[in-house]
DNA sequence: GCCAACGTTGGC
DNA sequence: GCCAACGTTGGC
């Protein structure tokens, strides 16, 4: 059992469409970074714990706890030319893009991203690090605990 | 809308 | 395989 953060844009999917979404579950499509991928394809397992990041917005932070709720497969917006995720050099025979499924499993008040850079508990967590642009970073057991502590 | 940081692309 | 140019991310 492992544990992530996941941005999304709430212009996008923000926590309440996650709420409203069939089996409140979403396809994590569109990544088009490699390591970002790879944690997807080859780290994340079913029942992985996920902390709901809204990014890009007003109030930046923690939205809601969610979980990795299918194993990695093939990112079909990757094979469609309508597509703003079209990518030219993937095929059906080797995917190059893969996502897994994320379920809601609770709503919580917004952390933001300023509460998050007080506590020196989180002072390794990946998106405080300067410079981070990852939208899929990896969670210390201890930082998820701590971080569950705070909603 | 600015800009730092970082990833990707492509010429050589 | 180097690296300059360009594109993207995302907080502010």
């Amino acid at each position: 059992m492992r544990y992530w953060l996941m941005k999304s844009e709430p212009s996008d999917v923000s926590i309440d469409d996650l709420a409203r979404l069939p089996n409140q579950t979403v396809a994590w499509y569109g990544v088009r970074n490699y390591q970002a991928r790879n944690f997807m394809r080859d780290d994340m397992q079913t029942g992985d714990g996920v902390l709901f990041y809204h990014s890009s917005c007003k109030e930046p932070g923690i939205a809601g706890l969610a979980r990795v709720s299918s194993a990695a497969y093939a990112d079909h917006t990757q094979f469609d030319p309508q597509h703003k995720y079209f990518d030219p050099k993937a095929s059906l025979e080797t995917p190059r893009w893969f996502h897994v499924d994320v379920q809601l499993v609770r709503k919580t008040r917004l952390l933001p991203l300023t509460e998050l850079r007080h506590h020196p508990e989180l002072q390794h967590l990946r998106i405080l690090q300067r410079g981070n642009r990852l939208s899929i970073t990896p969670v210390e057991a201890g930082e998820y605990a701590f971080i569950v502590n705070l909603l």
